[in-house]
DNA sequence: AATGAATGAGGGTTCATTCAT
DNA sequence: AATGAATGAACCCTCATTCAT
């Protein structure tokens, strides 16, 4: 491709300057202000959010830093901060629309239809998996998360409110499936926890030492074992 | 003994000359190297080893600062420089001290004679439940451990073979259980995995929840169920 | 026009597809990113220079603190760090700056028409002199980067570069010279060597010893001296 | 060689014992006690002097540290401070060592029978090349002390002194040569001046670019040029 | 709305110097 | 006389945040 001039004018626009020989030359003006509606707020956030959890999770919360992620945002490091007072809010901003959208997944299950507790289980760990497979930053980042719940009350809450939630639909999936008569349970709330402890202590595991533990065969085979369990 | 001739030489060694004749000599090389001091080595790197332990937890890995370190151990900042070459060099020395010493507690306990493989697991639990609430920031340290594994081959090596000891220990444990006749047992590796996934689980969940979670009254109802699940 | 269709890239790129017909496009990818302001760039590095070359002169080269670099910049500490990133690259941009500047003189001298060589000289080291009376820094900082081009390549290069031009120059005007008859010349190589070698030599005479050695009267002596050898 | 295992004894000594089998060994206590006489006071200077022009030299004066020069003469930091009350004493007191010496080799010439000036000094740049080229560190160390003489009163006086010699001698030696009639000499105050900037500037263009210049061919040119320049 | 130049407090690290043994 | 452990002031560099444009 042959060298390319671009101007930038007064109005938020370039123009682009192809010059095939030095007299004939093709122009592109492209009006580069994006388009101004009352999303843009929105969409400005998500962009950051999207940068801060690829940057947070990459370099820690405490060594990510605000260049790194305007950069990753295609942002200046000035407009971050029309969007998030601090650092330490968009830290928070980020747990939030993390966490927020954890349990989406468990939602959606608990509300098929015709599905045994187990099947419901096995099929949610496979879609969890998943995910976690498909962007490792996500689970560097909320082991952040755990790491600074001792120090931030802002924190500390939000996954303790995300653990409730965790538990509380757990529960009510055993429930359906007592429920259903697939096994004499005394204590849901009980055995929720159990299989939380279970889902994410595995996950430590695999967290630490990838090689080590395989999710994709360790969680279904803990999942029966924990439904064998109960009878 | 006839005349001794020492040379030194540049490189912190003297060379003795052992002339028994004048035409026969023995030379010996000796590395010069007072050792430094190995008591007072070893002391303030306990001293060193403790606050940053203490400082590390309240404050975090990234936060914690250095001079904090020095204060809480009563040393200048420079001294800490005598006996750890880096901030980073002193995270890997506290991450080694710590989970070097984590399974001693453990392994005691399997050697103790004559107490079922659930027996010995409650007297664990027991024993670590007591330690974490006696130092608050020992849980702290090992979710920034965590948290940095992913990003630091050395944590997440010591890592690694810490959680892999730790199976193995507990692996034993159940081995011998399943000799003494205390379940049918198929495979203890994969119910190793599973209790360390437990532990460490309802530990996460403690961690994020203290009144959530009351691992002196849920852990051993937990460990009671695996050993009944095991039947 | 057609309808013109903007894509921000990661890479701080904008491709703008110019769809000709449906499916004839032209794709031009462009750098977005805008220049930094290139004359502030330029003008902060001057301001820099200058303080640099204050500052390295009047403390040396080690010696000389970043923070009173900034101070006689009217900068902050923080800004410096903005146009060179760090002190190494601040020397060795301003050995740069004074090097390159420094045979400015000597080139327009060469070019004066209608000289004998030694008139020019005599010109040549009155302008020399009359610079380094005005500012006596920048002497000290010559034998700052003297000294330091033992350890540093990068120094010890552009300090050849400078020494193999400046006796190409006065090689250059040595020929003038001699194509006009004033002496019989016959390595114009050696006699420029030995020109920098007396000048530079009674420059240091000068620098250690501001009593014993006038420059204003020497230097000419050792000029006429120098051609009179000659014939 | 077997393993030494060298056991520190309270009465400065060295107990060296030599296993050659587990039940048979050499024993040789040394007494490391270096000898106690008046002269030790000038024995460690030199030793501490030798050190430091060697890590002067190497690193330049700001950046030697005094822990290498400490382990460059084989003694603790400490003692150091014991013959050299801090580290601006040991480079004054290095500078008085080296320049004290620096001309020794010239009056030895001068005294010389039955020598041109110019055999003289011819004879002079030999030693004085042969001396630059078997300790690199030479040149650097004065470099080091030119550039620092324009910040120091204590090193410009010496230097001062130093050059002031340096031209009396070369005076002197003119004058021999005038008195024996070989040239007819005006001024051999004047005449030296130019003698010693020749030498020292030939000497900074070798040491700048040891590929440009070779001084053991530059030199006696340059000197006998300067010669031919006096009939 | 967006930018990016500028700031300056703060932290990790170094190193000349001291002093108890 | 000699040691080396200890000190702490000093310095380079980073980076979250601000603000004029």
């Amino acid at each position: 491709m042959a060298d390319i001039y671009p101007e930038y004018g007064f109005d938020n626009s370039v123009s682009v300057y192809y010059y095939i020989t030095d007299w004939s030359v093709i122009e592109l003006k492209v009006n580069m202000a994006r388009p101004k509606n009352p999303e843009i707020r929105s969409e400005r956030q998500q962009q950051i959010l999207e940068a801060a959890r690829q940057i947070f999770g990459e370099h820690g919360l405490a060594e990510a830093r605000m260049d790194d992620i305007a950069l990753a945002a295609r942002l200046s490091k000035g407009t971050l901060y029309l969007y998030y007072k601090s650092k330490d809010d968009l830290v928070v901003g980020l747990l939030e629309a993390l966490f927020s959208q954890a349990l989406v997944q468990l939602r959606a299950i608990i509300e098929l239809p015709g599905l045994t507790a187990e099947a419901r289980m096995i099929h949610y760990v496979e879609r969890i998996v998943s995910l976690m497979e498909s962007d490792a930053s996500l689970l560097n980042i909320s082991y952040e998360f755990y790491a600074v719940a001792a120090r931030r009350p802002a924190v500390r809450d939000y996954l303790q409110t995300y653990f409730g939630e965790y538990r509380g639909l757990l529960a009510a999936l055993l429930e359906q499936g007592k429920a259903r008569g697939e096994y004499p349970l005394v204590d849901s709330g009980q055995a929720a926890l159990t299989l939380v402890a279970l889902l994410e202590g595995c996950t430590l595991l695999w967290f630490t030492d990838h090689t080590a533990v395989n999710p994709r065969q360790t969680l279904p085979v803990v999942i029966r074992q924990f439904f064998n369990g109960l009878t």
